[in-house]
DNA sequence: CTCCAATCGCGTACGGCGTACCCGAAATCG
DNA sequence: CGATTTCGGGTACGCCGTACGCGATTGGAG
């Protein structure tokens, strides 16, 4: 009867190891889960439905709610065996710039891989391995005598670059592979004659400046991404107190960051 | 027969003004959003269907396809109505940092009042609303002489800051709403018992003290907010030069983002 | 071995969605 | 007054998530 209560997945472990009486389970939740996986990196998170998942795992659709709940406990499922995929040294180094780098780039290197976890308007997930992912990142940045609010929020900016930046690529990837157009021959045919509508307006000047001079847009993806981590890790930078420096992050100078 | 086109909504404005022969109109975009707008509000986005909104207007579903295309782009105008609600003077005032704390401030209002907005995967608007916006928060960063990429890297840190706070602040009153405890409560009784099996299993030592000292997560929600936009601006005010020097030639765009 | 109770596999069915199609109604113009 | 164009919206299709319930399978108790 507490079965239909609202309870995240995660307080609600598939109870392997069974005993007593009753049939044997056919599949597991790690098994729903990878191939849910499968679809969507496939096909996009729309595809992955209970119908199809079970297809493609030679069932019914109905059967996978023997093991999940809900299709949404499935997605948190997904996003967790995701976070799993990145790979990480079991404690950080000690240089944070490092430690924080490694996370950011792990977390697009898997983001790429699967398009469709971006799409998410996620809660925070409490799996384990999202867990590991957010302890490393924030380990990293203790040391500094930095309350745990201050670490909390500054790695935060990271984790919002990072999700924001591979919104923004897979958003370009899907675009690319729906109409065949990369993005500068989107800019030039898709939206062009809207933009050069807005520009001529002459109403939006800065929007006017970065089309004109924007070289950002240009950049291999990877080039764009390192930019404005970089910003981010220099803003970090400034608000972290100057001795144990571990290695030159060049350096603003802090002005008023953070006393925190 | 380019009107089956992937085109985006914005270069497909609505023909106001028809003259000719044919029935007139009876409805408008602008109308069918605001009701749109309105039953999202209220019940959330997946509650704005397409009878739905015919409903309330007194007509049915497909009367709505006359003026707008797909429901995707219905949203897409949702989303630059909304923005047109944020209140912000013609020009920046040369106060960067009251600037942007004044857009960051009142997309949060805005974004509190409809809920539903960052339940979205959103593709950037190119609205005329969304646009004035952006460009009110870049042109407060102009006149320091950094190249046009780095203002739009630094002024997109505070966007995500607030996307990411907004998103989080909504989450909780969303959980208030559908089980009527407030974040204390929650914390306590919903995911209680699966956070102190986190926590004992010693697995999770920052996450630990996060529970244990985050005074944070115990704070309301405008001081919260203040406190993250704070550390946000900071470590802008960290990237920018000392004197905000009045508007110049640039100078050229450092390779190297610290030294700007 | 027999039988019972628990558990799994999954077919059927329901209500809801976005929207393609199509035709009657209304409005203008020659 | 037709002819022509546009709007209104009913009907229908193919999906979706999932509630329900029943037969098949299984281990343990007698």
């Amino acid at each position: 009867m507490s079965d239909t209560s609202n309870v995240s997945i995660w307080m609600r472990p598939e109870q392997v190891q069974r005993s007593g009486p009753g049939r044997r389970p056919g599949y597991s939740r790690a098994q729903i889960t990878a191939t849910a996986i499968r679809i969507a990196d496939a096909d996009g998170l729309d595809a992955a439905t209970m119908r199809r998942i079970g297809q493609e795992l030679g069932t019914g659709a109905m059967s996978l709610y023997r093991y999940v709940p809900k299709r949404d406990d499935l997605i948190d499922l997904m996003v967790d065996a995701v976070a799993g995929e990145i790979e990480l040294p079991d404690r950080p180094s000690g240089d944070w710039r490092a430690d924080l780098s490694l996370v950011a780039h792990q977390t697009r290197t898997v983001g790429l891989r699967h398009p469709w976890q971006v799409t998410l308007a996620r809660r925070p997930t409490l799996g384990p391995n999202s867990l590991r992912v957010y302890d490393f990142a924030l380990s990293a940045l203790d040391g500094f005598g930095l309350h745990i609010d201050a670490m909390t929020t500054l790695n935060s900016m990271v984790g919002n670059y990072v999700d924001s930046a591979v919104r923004d690529e897979i958003g370009w990837l899907e675009q690319a592979r729906h109409t065949g157009m990369d993005r500068s021959q989107w800019m030039a045919e898709y939206v062009g004659p809207y933009v050069s509508q807005v520009v001529a307006s002459g109403r939006y000047p800065m929007f006017t400046r970065n089309i004109r001079e924007g070289r950002l847009s240009h950049q291999q993806p990877g080039e764009r991404f390192q930019y404005g981590l970089d910003h981010v890790l220099n803003a970090i930078a400034a608000a972290l107190p100057d001795p144990p420096t571990p290695r030159a992050a060049d350096a603003g100078h802090p002005t008023t960051p953070g006393a925190c």
